[in-house]
DNA sequence: CGATCCCGCCACATT
DNA sequence: AATGTGGCGGGATCG
């Protein structure tokens, strides 16, 4: 049949008639060709068709036609019958489009069908057109449609041997639309490594094979990253009011979240990746999936995921942003919906109904296996982001290895496709990055924070630093001044790493959520298995001393490393700070997808197998943790104690990596000389973490206890000028060596962390002073190294020097139960804002855990990232907070041009230019 | 009138 | 500089 009707259907469609628009569509690409000359074949055509290998077979050159559907009108009878068929076979779609429509899609699907359709003639125009009018609507052009007939072209299951290219000229010509659209729907699938870019035009099919671990990741990523959030909005109250209390709880999580997204892309690339690619669709793309894998429901109203996705991005969400969001998550819907994964429903709430969709695709994802979430899961998360990751580490991951062609292909995406020759360097492995990462924290404190806010309740409460800084994702950025300028590149983001340690603490407070403790996250990891253990260490639980009088406050990482310790460093520290966008990227990064790409198809079964990949990647899965609800939360304390949370994240990635690098001491350096994997690592590790189940945390929290987690860092409050950034110094570092100029703005000169207050947040502050733990020097070391970059902090002067021995602390507890806590853990940082810290750390100093200043983030780069996000921040609270960038740097002036638009900096720049500044 | 979301300008990235 | 990508938002359509 529906052959049959495909050729009545080309031939309808063959119309292209219509025009007006068509015109100007063939402004781009292609039009219709089939108007044009059929044969030619738009411009690119070269290439098409033919090159390709397998790709479309239809295309043939020449009698592309088909094209789109614009052409409407199906004329005549034919086009009845296809809507007959078309009803047949996609319910919804024939509603829309209508049949018409629906027979391109039909046809598309084939692929066989090729051509004939080529038929399309131009005759018809004429008449076409005025049948057209009828047809016209849009819903035969939509995205959806569109992307339905993409997909028919291409095998669900492809056999790995053939890989299949994909040529956008070719389809674009094909499907009858510009080449505009095709990107749209590319860089969808792109996110779920469905292709992977090959080349310039060229796109590599993978089909389904590595879904299920794509999605898995981002499940696990985004049970991270958006677990609490989503149950968060979901229910807003309670949590609002949690969180407002107390410390963390779950809703923070968000800013940890950010990890994700790298893996999928592998872009992260570099700078320039970034810029454009932060805010690509395929990363909202993947934020989008991971909200409705981190949603219990499994229900994602529009209006949420835009503030949510908004909001990672950037701060203040002014209301046309919100429109532009919502715009493009209606043309990531459409997409997704064409490949069955969502559907579209409606959420009626109190206030109303309000669009949403539903996720109807997979939700348990075998590989996981062992357990609920995943350990395995991690791994494969990591892998897959990874999975482009360095040639050199292929290495372990095998089955990601599969995905490594896939992914490699995406990551690499660009870069690659034409330039083999340079395989990963440039991007950076995920698309999320450091950046988006920390963005994405802030965004969801800020979001979480506005709930807050929202709330009557939470008013009183005065979160507003955390948010703000958090806001800026830039920001975040920015932080990673420190050292690793080199990187940056590099997937690791190296920036964003530096970040990170900020980030890190923000990790936890992610990992937090599950079950307190990040702690357990990583320690435990037990499921992790995988090897590395170690990596968990990273992030260790970090608790913090709060010392009411002074500013300063230690941090400690209580990493895991008695375990970890061998790699360890590494993920602690380093992770941390960067897990977010380490984790993500740190795969990618390695990989960059270059090399592979798509050549290795195989991995598509294998991807399946856990085993293999869960080795690689550990665990990290427990995400699920996140999620969960927020149990009240029992005191703070013991929650916040175990602060540590913050980094599990990383070790996924480590372990992806593979590196056992071990580093701790590297950790520091790492930043400045090698960075990237050694972050990657960590990102890895702090994935993995996050994944971890609350299960997991236990067992993390206790052997966090029992770790010791290194103090790595004093924390300063903010006091003056930056009132946002919170400044780390190394607790390893020899004391001595840091010398804080009392005066306001003295430039210090220790290797320090710039942290986001909402980094901060994240971590519980712990005084605890009972903890006793062993404490490992060296990771310490390594954070600090990295983070260490000096900085001239002019806010500073206030914190007073005071030194905590990095031994000494310890972390509390934390651990102790981690299962309920596991919501609180964390975050509340972000709300928790500094406010409440205070008020609290008094308390709480006693008790285990103070919630510290919450830090505030530092706004280094505020001023830099002014420029970014200048509006953004939110006025919130504190914007004064946030603003003060000045303070710290300069603003960059960065781009400034462009304003509105995010895109200006690409984070990378950001990145480096915050540093830069920083720097001097 | 609000929800959708197509269209294509134009900036940015890559060649 | 040309071309590929893709952010973005106006404004058309749909319901």
């Amino acid at each position: 049949m529906e052959v049959s009707v495909l050729s009545l259907r080309d031939l309808a469609s063959g119309r292209p008639g219509r025009r007006g628009r068509a015109e100007a569509a063939q402004k781009e690409n292609i039009f219709d060709r089939s108007r044009m000359a059929p044969k030619t074949p738009i411009k690119n055509e070269p290439v098409d068709l033919s090159k390709q290998k397998g790709c479309t077979p239809e295309r043939n050159p020449i009698t592309p036609v088909k094209l789109v559907d614009r052409p409407q009108p199906d004329p005549w009878t034919p086009t009845a019958n296809l809507k007959m068929l078309v009803n047949a076979a996609s319910p919804d779609m024939r509603d829309r489009e209508k049949k018409k429509e629906l027979f391109r899609p039909i046809e598309n699907s084939d692929q066989s069908d090729t051509p004939d359709s080529l038929q399309y003639d131009i005759v018809e125009d004429s008449t076409v057109d005025e049948f057209e009018k009828r047809r016209p609507s849009r819903k035969q052009k939509s995205l959806g449609l569109l992307c339905q007939k993409f997909l028919a072209r291409y095998p669900s299951y492809p056999l790995s041997t053939e890989k299949t290219t994909i040529s956008l000229d070719e389809v674009a010509s094909i499907l009858g639309v510009e080449r505009r659209r095709i990107y749209d729907i590319v860089n969808v699938l792109e996110s779920l490594h469905l292709v992977s870019r090959v080349a310039k035009n060229q796109y590599c099919w993978h089909g389904r094979h590595n879904l299920s671990q794509t999605l898995k990741m981002l499940q696990e990523v985004g049970e991270l990253q958006y677990g609490e959030l989503m149950t968060f909005f979901q229910h807003k109250e309670q949590d609002l009011e949690y969180r407002l209390g107390e410390q963390r709880k779950e809703p923070v999580p968000d800013a940890q979240d950010s990890p994700l997204l790298d893996f999928t892309e592998p872009d992260c690339t570099s700078a320039s990746a970034n810029s454009r690619k932060d805010k690509s669709l395929r990363i909202m793309s993947q934020k989008f999936v991971m909200l409705f894998l981190a949603s219990k429901t499994k229900i994602v109203t529009l209006d949420t995921a835009a503030k949510i996705l908004i909001e990672e991005t950037q701060d203040t969400v002014d209301h046309s942003k919100f429109k532009t969001k919502v715009r493009r998550l209606y043309d990531i819907a459409n997409v997704l919906t064409s490949l069955a994964l969502i559907t579209k429903v409606h959420v009626t709430e109190e206030r109303g109904r309000k669009p949403a969709f539903k996720w109807i695709g997979p939700v348990d994802f075998p590989a996981k296996t062992d357990e609920p979430r995943g350990h395995s899961p991690s791994s494969d998360p990591l892998a897959g982001t990874q999975r482009g990751a360095c040639a050199h580490r292929q290495h372990k991951l095998t089955r990601h290895a599969s995905f490594n062609c896939t992914q490699p292909c995406e990551g690499t995406r660009r870069k690659v496709s034409s330039e083999p020759s340079s395989p990963h360097q440039e991007r950076p492995a995920c698309f999320v990055n450091s950046d988006e990462y920390c963005s994405k924290m802030i965004n969801l404190a800020a979001v979480c924070r506005q709930e807050i806010e929202e709330d009557p309740r939470n008013k009183a409460c005065p979160t507003e630093t955390i948010v703000n800084s958090a806001r800026n994702p830039s920001i975040t950025s920015p932080l990673s001044l420190l050292p690793v300028p080199g990187d940056s590149d590099f997937c690791v983001t190296p920036l964003p790493q530096a970040v990170f340690p900020v980030v890190q603490a923000d990790v936890p407070s992610l990992s937090l959520p599950n079950g307190i403790s990040s702690q357990a996250l990583h320690p435990s990891t037990p499921a992790v298995t995988k090897t590395e253990n170690e990596k968990p260490a990273l992030l260790p639980n970090q608790p913090f001393l709060c010392f009411p009088s002074s500013s300063l406050l230690m941090l400690c990482g209580s990493l895991q490393e008695n375990n970890f310790r061998e790699t360890l460093p590494t993920a602690g520290d380093v992770g941390n700070r960067s897990v977010e966008g380490q984790i993500a990227m740190p795969p990618a990064a390695c990989q960059k997808r270059s090399s592979h790409h798509c050549t290795t198809p195989s991995a598509p079964g294998e991807d399946e197998e856990p085993a293999s990949k869960k080795q690689n990647m550990e665990e990290s899965d427990v995400p699920l943790s996140l999620v969960v609800p927020k149990k009240p939360f029992e005191p703070p304390k013991a929650e916040t104690t175990p602060g540590s949370g913050c980094t599990s994240a990383e070790h996924l990635e480590d372990f992806h990596l593979d590196h056992p690098s071990p580093v701790a001491p590297e950790a520091a350096d790492k930043e400045s000389s090698k960075p990237v994997d050694s972050q990657k690592q960590e990102k890895c590790s702090q994935y993995k973490d996050l994944g971890e189940p609350s299960q997991g945390k236990e067992h993390i929290c206790k052997e966090n206890g029992s770790q010791p987690f290194l103090p790595q860092y004093l924390y300063v409050q903010p006091t003056a000028g930056l009132s946002n950034f919170n400044l780390l110094l190394p607790a390893n570092q020899a004391p001595g060596s840091i010398s804080l100029a009392a005066s306001p703005f003295p430039s210090v000169s220790v290797p320090c962390v710039m942290v986001p207050s909402a980094a901060l947040a994240s971590f519980p502050l712990v005084c605890s002073p009972a903890l006793p733990t062993p404490h490992s020097p060296l990771p310490d070391g390594s954070f600090s190294a990295a983070s260490s970059p000096s900085f001239s902090v002019p806010g500073l002067a206030s914190t007073t020097p005071v030194l905590i021995g990095t031994t000494a602390v310890l972390a509390p507890k934390v651990s102790p139960t981690p299962l309920g806590d596991p919501q609180q853990p964390a975050q509340p940082a972000l709300h928790l804002s500094p406010v409440l810290a205070r008020s609290c750390p008094a308390v709480k100093l006693d008790s285990p855990v103070c919630v510290g200043h919450p830090v505030t983030l530092l706004k280094l780069q505020q001023p830099s990232s002014a420029p970014l996000t200048p509006k953004s921040i939110r006025p919130a609270c504190h914007e004064a907070f946030f603003k003060t960038p000045g303070s710290l740097g300069d603003p960059v002036s960065w781009k400034k041009n462009e304003g509105n638009q995010t895109r200006n900096a690409s984070s990378v720049q950001r990145r480096l230019e915050i540093s830069t500044t920083s720097a001097d």
